[in-house]
DNA sequence: TTTTTTCTGTTGCATAAGCTACATATTATG
DNA sequence: CATAATATGTAGCTTATGCAACAGAAAAAA
């Protein structure tokens, strides 16, 4: 992380008095947003966890990002160019901050110290994001699904600083977060197991390798 | 785009007596820059085209971005997390600026007319970076060689406002770039010219359905 | 120019991965 | 609690893709 500026924190503890921001929740399954185009979204996920999804013409579903507390996304980081379906869904109870970009980046006339601490930390919570989309291309360019899921174990298991973890998605999911076929994905886990590289209890994963 | 500031233009009207900048220049085949951690370079390729490359340790390699005039890169949009080897060669005779972000982001005490005006472009620059990466994401999630190389194509058309267009990288080079076989990307494009998708001579394609 | 190197184009073969289908387990919901 | 809905786990079959190998074309270097 480049930046060590904790989003909910300062949104509890500092005022906000702005009108150019709103606040809503939503239970699981609902549909955060919808990307279209022109309008410049920038949003926070202050609470719960969701999914930016994309569908495609051939009726592929990909999980575009996993999204948990503290995420941007919203437009600004992803201009609708291609005529493919752009929706963020709350996979759990989610409370979510909307702003408008260009509104956003203009010093805030109420005085609202969480919309300006917010503006000064932009920068550095927009180059995290840069990076989360480097690691994630890094996880789409390995060749096989085989790669595909020692990496994306190896990234879990470094950010939760242990071997063992509870997959953050489930193995539906995971599929389309990997952009793999989810039954062939499946069986390279049982092989993956039968390899004695990670043992597999369920949703729980434990890497057996060094 | 979001932005219209064009680095170049301002490169050579404005003054700048920065010593907090280095420029080089590089001819085709040599070592741009190596990513290494710690250090947060931020690059401007001024003239040219590189690619940024990544080595693994099964010996893949894959064309991470591939870099063109007023190209931005660097660590700063790359954190160095895998072991891999990420290199930026140059494709042809290159003109780079080599600054160091934490220095750049500060004010300069020169009055340095670029650097100033470089900070304040920065955000958009940096969201435009973000929509390259989000199209990269978009390019490899798709699932068959076939449509990552139609959605590729697509992209080069829109961008050259043509049918017809002669391809910026290499038919070796691309197969990197789409995380493919060669050999494998090659049959599909013969495939796709028997099926009247594409037409193709040497390295210029032509776009034959709607 | 000649020589060397790199790139393009093609093939046969082996296998990884997609697709379909279904049974069971787990989780929501009335 | 019962029932519906969704997720997990598995198998057979088919196809796409990777790999190896090589010939000819094009580009770079001597």
């Amino acid at each position: 992380m480049n930046s060590d500026f904790n989003i909910e924190n300062f949104y509890y503890n500092f005022s906000c008095n702005c009108n150019k921001v709103q606040k809503k929740t939503f239970s699981k399954g609902q549909i955060i947003t919808t990307y279209i185009q022109k309008r410049n979204q920038l949003c926070i996920l202050l609470r719960g966890n969701a999914d930016l999804v994309r569908y495609d013409l051939n009726g592929n579903r990909t999980i575009v990002e996993h999204l948990s507390k503290n995420a941007l996304f919203g437009e600004v980081f992803y201009k609708v160019t291609t005529n493919n379906e752009l929706l963020v869904e709350a996979k759990s109870k989610c409370t979510v901050l909307f702003y408008i970009y260009n509104q956003l980046k203009e010093p805030c006339t109420h005085g609202c110290e969480f919309h300006n601490t917010l503006v000064e930390h932009l920068p550095e919570l927009i180059l995290d994001k840069i990076t989360e989309l480097n690691t994630r291309i890094e996880l789409l360019t390995q060749r096989t699904t085989r790669d595909k899921l020692l990496m994306y174990f190896s990234l879990i298991s470094t950010r939760k600083l242990s071997k063992t973890f509870e997959l953050p998605l489930s193995l539906t999911d995971l599929a389309d977060y990997l952009s793999v076929d989810r039954s062939a994905m499946m069986r390279e886990l049982k092989l993956l197991k039968e390899d004695k590289m990670v043992d597999k209890i369920g949703n729980r994963i434990i890497l057996l390798y060094e």
